[in-house]
DNA sequence: CAATAACGAAACGTAGCGTATCGTAAATAA
DNA sequence: TTATTTACGATACGCTACGTTTCGTTATTG
C-alpha cells in the first residue's frame, strides 16, 4: 500500500484517533466539517477553484489542521467525494439481463447529468495530472462499477441471452465508454434517449 | 467569434504581421520558436508542469512576447499542439465500409498509444477546467474526426452495409467513446486486439 | 527623421501552496 | 495533581508561477 490516499477516509481518521496514545485526540467534528466544506466548495467553484484556505475558512478550522490529516488537495477532495457517493451503481435483477442493463444505463446517464457527473469529470481529468489520484479513482469508482457490470454480462451469457464469445470487458467498455466520453468532451448531451439508443446498438447482434 | 483561441494559429500570426501598419513587425522566428518550445516542454514535463516562463526561456524570448501573442497557457499549448497534429484521421476507402472502419480504429489506437495520446488526454482533461479550451478542442479535434467518421457510416448505410435505422452519431460514439475512455481512465490498455474486438462487437448486428 | 510598435529584461502585485512557529487546549500517565 | 504528549487555531513565512507594467532598445513605415 504505497498510495498516499487512504482506502477509506475512516482509516485515516482512526489511524490518528484510535486513542492508544497520550495527547489531545483529533477532533472528529473538524473532520466532518472539513469534508463537508470540501464537498460544498467543489460544487460551488469546481476543483480548480477550490483552495485549502477556502476549505479551512468554511470549515472553521486552521489550515494546519487540514494539512495534518491530508497530504494535499487531491487527496482531500477524493475523500470528501467518496464519503458521499461511493456505493456502486446497483443493477436490477429482473431476470432479463438486457432489461437490467438498459435500466442501469438510464440510471447512470441520469446520475452523470447532475452534480455527480461534474465531480466525476473533475476527478477523471485531475487523474491525468496526478497518478495516485488516477489510481484511487480507478479503484474506488471505475473498478467497482465495472466489476458489477461484468457480473451482469456473465449472467447474461450463462442464461443464454448473450453470445458466448463476447468478451465481458469489451462489452462493458462499449456500453460505458461512450457515456463517459460524452461526459468529458461535451460534444453531445447525455440524454436518456442516447442511453437507450446506445444500449440497443451495442446489444443488437449479441444474441446467443 | 468570442473564443479567446484563434481558429488556426496562422490567423493570430497574420493578424499582427499583415504589416499594414507602421512599427516593428512581430518576429516570425520567435513565433516558431515559442510553439516549438511549448511542444517540447509539454512532452517533457506535461501540461501541468509547463510554465510560460519556461517556454520563454527555452524559446529565447521575453515572457512579454508570449503574452503579447497568446492570452494564456491553454491557448498557447493548444496552438502548439494543433500546428503539429491537426490533419484528421483519414479513412481508407476500400469499398467495404466495415473494413474501412476496422482499419481506422486500429490506426487511432496506435496513434493514441504514443505521445499524441498523452497530449490528447491532457487537452481533454484540461478542458474540464477551461471552457474555451474545451470548445477549441471539440472544434479542432473531436468534431473534425467525428464528421469524417459520420460520413463513412452514412456511406455504409447508403451501400446497404449498415442498417438504415442506425443513428450515425450514436454509432460513432459507440466506436470511439470506449477508446477515449480507456485512454483517460487507464483501466485497461489500448491494444490493437481491443480495437478489433470493439469494432466487431459494435458492428455485429447492424447488418442491413 | 518622426512616429509607431515589437523586442528583452526586470520589477511588480497577486494568489495559493505547503511549512514552521507559537501559545493554548485536551487527553494520558505517573 | 502534575508532567507529558499531541492536536488546535492563528499567523508568518518562503516559494512558485501567474499575468501586468515599465523602460530603454530596435526595427519598420511614411
Amino acid at each position: 500500500m504505497s498510495s498516499k490516499f487512504s482506502e477509506k477516509s475512516e482509516e485515516l481518521y482512526d489511524e490518528a484517533c484510535d486513542a492508544k496514545h497520550a495527547g489531545r485526540p483529533r477532533c472528529p467534528v473538524a473532520h466532518r466539517n472539513i469534508l463537508q466544506a470540501a464537498r460544498d466548495l467543489v460544487a460551488e467553484v469546481g476543483f480548480a477553484g477550490l483552495t485549502i484556505e477556502g476549505v479551512a475558512a468554511r470549515a472553521g478550522v486552521g489550515k494546519t489542521t487540514i494539512y495534518r490529516r491530508w497530504p494535499n488537495k487531491s487527496s482531500l477532495v477524493l475523500d470528501a467525494f467518496f464519503e458521499d457517493i461511493s456505493p456502486p451503481a446497483g443493477f436490477a435483477d429482473t431476470g432479463n439481463v438486457r432489461e437490467d442493463i438498459r435500466r442501469q444505463m438510464r440510471k447512470l446517464v441520469k446520475e452523470l447529468n447532475g452534480p455527480t457527473g461534474c465531480k466525476i469529470a473533475t476527478l477523471l481529468a485531475n487523474g491525468q495530472f496526478d497518478k495516485d489520484m488516477a489510481e484511487a479513482f480507478r479503484a474506488r469508482w471505475i473498478e467497482q462499477r465495472r466489476a458489477e457490470a461484468r457480473d451482469v454480462v456473465k449472467r447474461g451469457i450463462a442464461q443464454g441471452e448473450i453470445r458466448r464469445d463476447v468478451d465481458p470487458d469489451v462489452l462493458v467498455d462499449a456500453l460505458y465508454g461512450p457515456i463517459y466520453f460524452r461526459l468529458l468532451s461535451g460534444h453531445a448531451p447525455l440524454t436518456p434517449a442516447f442511453a437507450d439508443a446506445l444500449t440497443d446498438l451495442v446489444l443488437s447482434g449479441l444474441d446467443d
